[in-house]
DNA sequence: GTCCATTTACTCGGATAGATATTGTCCGAGTAGCTACGG
DNA sequence: CCGTAGCTACTCGGACAATATCTATCCGAGTAAATGGAC
């Protein structure tokens, strides 16, 4: 199992959105994070594409939230960028071979598959439980309160 | 974020395992759930190595488990085929940029590492907590008492 | 000085190659049981 | 009839291709601001 890389950008770049006010260039989230800008511009793609955030085009452009960074969990932002798919997916090989299981009797789940969605259900609840304006407030507080600032600073300075 | 397909085959095989008391062969488990035989033996082979399940070689040889079904986790069986890395690998953008933060502030992980760390635990916990007897016993009365029993039998008549 | 048309530069968006991991397959090494032979 | 040597057939194990997904990149369409000129 293996989470996109870009579900990495995406939570940093959603962070730094939220403390600027005015859009947010997507060249300008790649060079405060390091990373290739045409790639992340991709992922930013998606989330606009979710409805997680409005881009703007032509100059003072770039990406905006579409609502409060605190209504904003950390689940949808993996699922923009990973997809909704379940991890798991049953391809109900208990109705293959000799002792398959009859169409009638496939009503629900089985329990392998019940076990497995109910994992994922609780990593779910888990990421729906934290927001964007939690991550940047614990950023912050790792940081005596000064990450936070330096990075709306250098947004607005930047313009 | 995609599991890999041999995490279903390899519950399964589990299952049925556990229901034998002879060793099963790898060419048996693949007739039974209708699936690529080579594959599904390159599956096993990862069980072995994890030390879930032992392999005899030989007629009268197979796969037969190292410990009673009861105490194998159906956890255990995932990061035995999909390995045990998480899949949120934090690669320290945070590092990067003009913003990059100094080493010695970097002593744990940030905000965002923390809360997708803690939601795979979640996943891993709720994983821990069914066993392959679990699994089985609810394939058991989802049909009836009939399902195990039908496998049971099949296994000793093959042989 | 004010309004408007034009130009400019900057933005996003989707379509296009390359790298990596997963999926699928094969054949060789080794072992346990079976068979045939000798005692 | 019993024991033993050889043989056969069956098992796993790792090494070898094909495919799908993720990673990375580019250029074109569209838009808002800035500019220059006319009134």
């Amino acid at each position: 199992m293996k989470l996109s890389n870009g579900v990495e950008w995406a939570l940093h770049c959603c962070v730094s959105i939220g403390q600027s006010k005015a859009p947010v260039p997507a060249a300008r989230l790649a060079e405060l994070h390091g990373v290739a800008p045409a790639y992340l511009a991709k992922h930013l793609q998606a989330l606009s594409r979710a409805g997680i955030v409005r881009s703007t085009p032509g100059p003072t452009g770039g990406y905006a939230f579409t609502r409060p960074a605190a209504q904003i969990t950390v689940l949808q932002v993996v699922q923009a960028i990973d997809g909704p798919e379940p991890a798991f997916r049953c391809t109900e090989i208990r109705r293959n071979g000799p002792l398959a299981v009859p169409d009638d009797q496939c009503s629900g789940q089985c329990a392998i598959a019940r076990a497995m969605a109910a994992a994922e259900q609780a990593w779910r609840d888990a990421l729906a439980g934290v927001s964007i304006d939690d991550l940047g407030r614990g950023i912050d507080e790792d940081s005596s309160g000064t990450a936070m600032r330096a990075v709306r600073e250098w947004l607005a300075d930047a313009r």
